[in-house]
RNA sequence: GGCACCAUAGCCAAGCGGUAAGGCAGAGGUCUGCAAAACCUUCAUCCCCGGUUCGAUUCCGGGUGGUGCCUCCA
C-alpha cells in the first residue's frame, strides 16, 4: 500500500517496522465539548485506514488520545462551577456516543493525558538532562527549539523564517521566542501535579509524545491528524521525542485536509463550527461518513446540508443493493447458470479494483466508485433467482467493502409498527381486488406515517423514509 | 514575506502521458394498475497562454482565480 507521507512530501510504500503489525497514533479530541465535523474527518478517515489495514491482514495497534487537561477544560469547569475531571468524563462519554454513530471503531487504546503525567514528567526531565529544555523561574519548562537541528523538517519551515514571524508573549519566560512550553507552572486555582519544577501540568505537545512513545514504542509506524496540526503540534512532537530518544519518532506522517462550512473555513475564532451532535438531529451519521469518504482525505471538502442529502440518497442505493442481495440469498436457485459463472468471474475483478483504489493512498473516492459499480452489478444480477455460490461471493465482497468503509454497520433489525403492517395487509387485499383507489389511499397513509411502499414480484415491501 | 495546496459536467468528485470512474440532479426507455425501487440509454474534450511529446486534463514555464499553514484549532 502506498501512503502519502507529509515528511517525504510524496507517496511511499507503507512498510511497517514489525512485519504484519502497524502501530499508529492519531491525535484525539480535547474533551471540553462535543466534537465537531472538523474533528470527525480525521477520526473517520483514519478509522477507515485502520479498518483497511486490518482487512489486509495487519494487526493494528491503534492509539488515539484524549486531552483531558488544558486551558479549555479549565475554563469550562470554572464557568460551570464543576471540576476538570467531571468535564472530561462527560465529554469522553459523549465522544464515544458520536463516534459510535459514525461507525468509528474503538481504538486499541484511548490514553488520557492525566493518566500519563508521570511519564510526561520523566520525558521533560530527560529533555532537561540532555540540554534540550530548561526550567524558567515561574515554574514553566520550555523546549529549546534551536537545540534540535531538525526543527522544521515536517512543516518545511526554516527556523529563521519562523523566527521573523514569531511573537513573544510577555507573560512567558522563554529564552527564545520559538521555544514552547513542555510543562506549565500552575496558576492560582488551577489543577496541578507535583513535579521537580513545582506544581504544574503538562504542555499540550508533550502529552502526545509521551503517550505515543509509551504505548507504541519510541519509533512507530504512522502518526496522523489534521493538516493544521503539522505546525506547530507535530513539529514539536518530533523535536521533543527525537531530542529525548535520539531515535526517529513516527515513520509516516499522514494529514487530512480541512472541512469548510458553506465555503467558509471552520475555526474556533470564527465560531462557525458545526457539532456532529447537531448534524445527527437531521441526518443519518452514516450518510455523513459516506460524505466524508467521498472525497480524497487530503483534499479540502466543503460541508453543506445539500451535500449530505446527496450522500444520504447515495447511501440508500447501497442499502437497497444490500437488501436485494439478502432477499435473493433467502431463495437461491439450485443449478448454476452461465450468468452465475459470469458474475462469479466478475466479483474478484471488483475486489481487485477496490483494493487498488484503497492501496493508492486510501483513495476512498475511487473505491466508492467501484462499490457503486458493484452495487449496480448486484442489483442487475439479483433481478432473477440465482445460484448460491454466486450470491455468496457477492455477499462476501459486499460485507468486506462495507466493513472497510464502515458503512451499513448499524443493526437494521428494526420492527415496523403494528398499524403499518395492518395497513400493508389491507392494501394487499384491496390490490388483489383491484381496488386501486383504496390501495393508493393506504400508500398515502403509510407515507404520512413515515413509510414508503414498494410493490415487487413477491409482494409489497415497507421502507422507512 | 516564508512554506504548501487547488481549478474536471447543473452540484459533488476520481483519474494525472494514450483520448474523461462514480454519486446527486435532469432527459428518454423497460418493468408496474399507477407509483416507487431496480435496470438500460443519454448528459464534459478537463481555467487561460506557451512549451515538451507521435500524443497532455495528466509533464514543464507563465498567467488568472481560489485556499491553507506560519497564532488556540482536526
Amino acid at each position: 500500500m502506498q501512503v502519502y507521507n507529509t515528511m517525504a512530501r510524496k507517496k511511499e510504500e507503507l512498510v511497517p517496522l514489525t512485519p504484519g503489525v502497524i502501530r499508529m497514533y492519531v491525535c484525539g479530541p480535547t474533551v471540553y465539548n462535543f466534537f465537531h465535523i472538523g474533528n470527525a474527518r480525521p477520526f473517520v478517515v483514519f478509522d477507515t485506514l485502520r479498518r483497511y489495514l486490518e482487512y489486509r491482514g495487519y494487526k493494528v495497534i491503534f492509539a488515539q488520545n484524549f486531552t483531558d487537561i488544558d486551558d479549555k477544560l479549565i475554563n469550562r469547569a470554572n464557568s460551570e462551577g464543576t471540576t476538570v475531571p467531571e468535564v472530561a468524563e462527560r465529554y469522553i462519554k459523549e465522544y464515544y456516543a458520536d463516534a459510535d454513530a459514525l461507525s468509528i471503531e474503538r481504538a486499541t487504546v484511548n490514553p488520557r493525558a492525566t493518566e500519563h503525567v508521570g511519564e510526561i514528567i520523566a520525558l521533560v526531565e530527560t529533555l532537561i538532562e540532555r540540554g534540550h529544555a530548561y526550567a524558567a523561574d515561574n515554574g514553566d519548562v520550555y523546549f529549546s527549539v534551536r537545540s534540535f537541528p531538525g526543527y522544521g523538517k515536517l512543516s518545511g519551515q526554516s527556523v529563521d523564517d519562523l523566527e521573523s514571524g514569531a511573537r513573544i508573549d510577555p507573560t512567558e519566560h522563554k529564552r527564545d521566542p520559538l521555544d514552547f512550553a513542555v510543562w506549565k507552572g500552575a496558576k492560582r486555582g488551577e489543577p496541578y501535579w507535583e513535579s521537580p519544577w513545582g506544581k504544574g501540568r503538562p504542555g499540550w505537545h508533550i502529552e502526545c509524545s509521551a503517550m505515543s512513545m509509551n504505548i507504541l514504542g519510541e519509533t512507530f509506524d504512522i502518526h496522523a491528524g489534521g493538516q493544521d496540526l503539522v505546525f506547530p503540534h507535530h513539529e514539536n512532537e518530533i523535536a521533543q521525542s527525537e531530542a529525548a530518544t535520539g531515535k526517529p519518532f513516527a515513520r509516516y506522517w499522514m494529514h487530512n485536509g480541512y472541512i469548510n462550512i458553506n465555503n467558509e473555513k471552520m475555526s474556533k475564532s470564527l465560531g462557525n463550527f458545526l457539532l456532529v451532535r447537531d448534524i445527527a438531529k437531521e441526518f443519518d451519521l452514516e450518510a455523513v461518513r459516506l460524505f466524508l469518504l467521498s472525497a480524497h482525505y487530503r483534499n479540502p471538502v466543503n460541508f453543506s446540508r445539500e451535500l449530505v442529502e446527496q450522500a444520504q440518497t447515495a447511501l440508500g442505493r447501497i442499502k437497497t443493493a444490500r437488501e436485494r442481495l439478502d432477499d435473493a440469498m433467502g431463495k437461491p436457485v439450485g443449478a448454476p447458470t452461465p450468468e452465475d459463472a459470469a458474475f462469479l468471474a466478475a466479483v474478484p475483478e471488483f475486489r481487485a479494483r477496490f483494493e487498488g483504489a484503497m492501496d493508492d493512498d486510501l483513495n476512498t473516492a475511487d473505491a466508492l466508485g467501484v462499490f457503486f459499480d458493484f452495487a449496480r452489478a448486484v442489483n442487475a444480477f439479483v433481478s432473477e433467482p440465482r445460484g448460491k455460490e454466486a450470491l455468496e461471493a457477492a455477499d462476501r465482497l459486499m460485507k468486506d467493502v462495507c466493513e472497510v468503509l464502515g458503512l451499513l454497520q448499524h443493526a437494521s433489525g428494526e420492527e415496523f409498527p403494528k398499524e403499518a403492517l395492518a395497513l400493508l395487509e389491507e392494501r394487499k387485499a384491496v390490490r388483489a381486488a383491484k381496488n386501486w383507489a383504496r390501495a393508493d389511499e393506504i400508500r398515502e397513509q403509510l407515507k404520512a406515517m413515515g413509510f414508503s411502499v414498494e410493490d415487487g414480484k413477491d409482494g409489497a415491501k415497507l421502507k422507512r423514509i
